[in-house]
DNA sequence: TCTGGGGTCCTAGGACCC
DNA sequence: TCTGGGGTCCTAGGACCC
């Protein structure tokens, strides 16, 4: 394991720089790119916007006080999922072994391809060359010897970075890394950390063992391992990789609701939304969560109710949901709903042997066609019919592009 | 018009079985 | 007449990632 060569290729300012390259009047200015709704946040800020200080998950009002000049743009998801999935594809070009990591994030690695292609570094210069040529478009590129330093190494020089860690430069760099410059020390753990006494990666490998492994638990061990630099996990291409095992949508609302039939109707939009995805998906889920957050943002209830049989229906998600939610005694207007589906196996091809079942199943496989044809919300049900819940489908960057591959059958 | 939306993994407690 | 354990499944909540 120890002569793994690793790349992490970061995609610079993504959302921001695929609209500056498409439209010629954002180049050189402050952009940040947003969602739909007025209580949106900045997904992605251009390096122009950046140097006011704008950030990604500031709210939109935020932003503008930083810069009152910054350029707001609804993000295009089919855009984004588009280039991006031609990216992965060029990057094949040098390895089978591309695992996607989100939608502008991809490890590779590439100790088989070191003899075909001279070295990594190598490599990382035609990559950056034709990603710049082809799509106008720069990115940051990490090289370790393994996944934790490569991406370490790729957040060094940003943008259009190239960074190198060597296996005999592992110890010095750990030596004056902040702990939280690590991907998985997060905010929380940052803090917990830092009360010990540990700021940097160094301090953390000398820190005792005993005493992570009591605070953290197996966590520990990870943490004392991190701190070293050490990480053994595989780089995954999507065919090998884990099925999915959850599948959700959520939204936050225009305002605030508190009318039962208005939280219906978005239940049931959030519900087709969900069961048209995993139909999608060829799977169905026997566990129904319900996602609630209230007007005071920070009182957030989740509900989950296991049945009897795997689901895939959007009328039989719905009618979960709404079992759920008869059992919530709700105290505050609602900001957030959400519905997701678990416990998740691939779908019974048979047909339901009552009429009924049957005749709401062909109902379904229906409508699903016309929307995979026209688009999400072309064809619905009827309550869903008014201009609030045309609803956006929404892109993240847990996105991938292949989708599901395959999924667990118990 | 304060603070998005998609996920994964881990923990901890309770029910239930043998 | 004291409360053992191992296993699985379920639920709720939180940390973390992009």
């Amino acid at each position: 394991m120890s002569d793994r060569v690793i790349m992490h290729c970061d995609m610079n300012a993504f959302f921001a720089s695929v609209e500056q390259q498409s439209n010629p009047e954002l180049r050189g200015k402050p952009v940040g790119i947003i969602g739909a709704s007025h209580r949106t946040i900045i997904t992605t800020a251009s390096y122009e916007a950046r140097a006011y200080g704008v950030r990604t998950g500031m709210a939109k009002w935020e932003a503008l006080q930083c810069c009152p000049d910054l350029i707001l743009v609804v993000g295009n998801n089919r855009k984004y999922t588009h280039t991006s999935t031609r990216i992965f594809e060029m990057m094949q070009d040098y390895t089978p072994l591309v695992e996607v990591f989100s939608i502008d994030e991809a490890f590779l690695d590439l100790a088989g391809s070191l003899a075909l292609f001279g070295s990594a570094e190598n490599i990382a210069y035609r990559l950056k060359a034709r990603i710049r040529h082809q799509f106008g478009l720069t990115c940051s590129i990490g090289i370790a010897p393994n996944k934790l330093l490569a991406k370490l190494a790729s957040e060094m020089k940003k943008p259009d970075g190239l960074t190198i860690i060597r296996p005999d430069e592992v110890v010095e760099t750990m030596e004056r890394t902040p702990i939280e410059d690590l991907c998985g020390i997060g905010r929380r753990m940052n803090r917990q950390l830092r009360q010990l006494g540990i700021e940097t990666c160094g301090q953390l490998e000398r820190y005792p063992l005993d005493i992570l492994r009591r605070k953290f638990g197996i966590i520990g061990d990870k943490l004392h391992r991190m701190g070293q630099g050490i990480d053994e996990s595989p780089v995954i291409p999507d065919e090998r990789s884990e099925p999915v095992k959850t599948v959700g949508h959520s939204m936050t609302l225009s305002h605030d609701i508190n009318r039962r039939d208005e939280i219906n109707r978005y239940l049931l939009q959030l519900s087709e939304m969900v069961g048209r995805r995993a139909r999608r998906y060829g799977v169905s889920g026997k566990t129904v969560h319900l996602t609630i957050r209230y007007a005071d943002f920070d009182t957030n209830i989740g509900k989950q109710s296991t049945l009897l049989s795997h689901i895939d229906r959007s009328d039989e998600i719905y009618q979960a949901v709404q079992r759920i939610l008869n059992s919530i005694n709700l105290e505050q207007p609602i900001r957030l709903l959400g519905v997701r589906l678990s416990n998740l196996r691939h779908r019974d091809s048979q047909l339901p042997l009552f009429q009924e079942e049957r005749r709401k199943d062909l109902a379904t496989h229906a409508m699903d066609e016309v929307n995979n044809q026209y688009g999400d919300f072309k064809v619905t049900f009827g309550s869903l019919l008014t201009d609030e819940h045309k609803g956006s489908s929404v892109i993240s960057p847990a996105w991938r592009p292949q989708g599901i591959r395959n999924v667990d059958v118990k």
